[in-house]
DNA sequence: TCCCAGGCGAAAG
DNA sequence: CTTTCGCATGGG
């Protein structure tokens, strides 16, 4: 069974370059809509101008509120103008118009940013299905059927050996111990809306494998902090290239610069060069004939 | 065979 | 404080 909602957005909002950009990895195209997961619910969302359709498998009652996940309710265009401060941004602003920045589930969040490191996106999100497919239950909607995200205590009852044969290498023992804290210390996760984005970031790199990237990967993507700056290898290298004539930067520097130049929207301003970066590169690796930037 | 991937943690400088 | 190194796994 199913229930059909429908959202108004204000534009600009798109919904594929939201959802292609890296920040979820539970979600696929299918004949002009969408079919993600989130929580122990199966979504099925198309967007046809200023509209959003969405149906949901299980209840209405439903604890995950699929119009804040997808932001909704808001309008982005205060925030583009505030990072809005040189001609690269602009570009990329421009090229991925309405693209936002989701609220996703601290616990998902939290889990597959600790996948995510040292690791690429077809592989991350193979190893998602692959545990949930283990640790998940069985979910459907509208005849497709896949695998809801794995509980929290599903995942710190694992075993390092079984955890390991999904692929997930030295990154096994970081998401039994992360887990178990998790487990511990649900209340105090939720806590965290409240915290400033230090407090907050200092709490969060407590979990095994969470650094300063993976911190800021679930502040801004599940708890609204949108002065993170998550510093991968992508982001790490766009700016050096675009705003330190290609010298060498740490990690820190460049988080430090962002938060200036692009000011207290700036994660934002980081979702739009991650996704312009890897938009560049393909062109560069493959047909480099359509819309070349230079 | 080498290189890379939305890094982290521990060790060393 | 900053820099360096090992880490599992699979694809190009």
């Amino acid at each position: 069974m199913s229930n059909g909602v429908k959202f108004r957005v204000k534009l600009p909002y798109s919904l594929k370059h939201s959802l292609e950009c890296g920040q979820v990895f539970r979600w696929e195209e299918c004949r002009g809509s969408y079919l993600g997961i989130i929580g122990d619910s199966i979504f099925k969302v198309k967007q046809r101008d200023n509209r959003l359709t969405i149906e949901q498998s299980g209840s209405l009652g439903s604890k995950t509120n699929i119009e804040d996940y997808l932001d909704a309710a808001s309008d982005i265009a205060p925030k583009l103008r505030e990072i809005d401060a040189d001609e690269n941004i602009h570009t990329a602003i421009e090229q991925f118009k309405g693209l936002r920045i989701f609220r996703q589930l601290p616990w998902e969040c939290i889990i597959s940013f600790i996948i995510s490191s040292y690791n690429n996106i077809p592989r991350i999100k193979a190893i998602i299905r692959n545990m949930s497919k283990f640790y998940g239950k069985r979910i459907s909607l509208n005849g497709y059927s896949d695998f809801s995200f794995p509980a929290p205590s599903s995942l710190a009852r694992a075993s390092v050996r079984d955890l390991r044969k999904l692929g997930l290498g030295f990154r096994a023992e970081y998401i039994i111990d992360s887990s178990r804290k998790f487990v511990k210390e649900e209340e105090r996760i939720a806590s965290l809306y409240e915290k400033t984005y230090e407090e907050a970031k200092n709490y969060l790199m407590e979990f095994s494998g969470v650094g300063e990237k993976v911190a800021d990967c679930v502040l801004l993507f599940a708890f609204k902090k949108y002065e993170a700056f998550p510093v991968d290898i992508r982001i790490n290298r766009i700016i050096e290239e675009l705003y330190f004539k290609g010298k060498k930067v740490s990690p820190k520097k460049i988080r430090e610069f962002a938060r200036k130049h692009f000011g207290r929207f700036c994660g934002y301003a980081q979702q739009y060069l991650y996704h312009y970066e890897g938009y560049r590169r393909r062109i560069k690796r493959g047909k480099g004939s359509l819309l070349c930037t230079e």
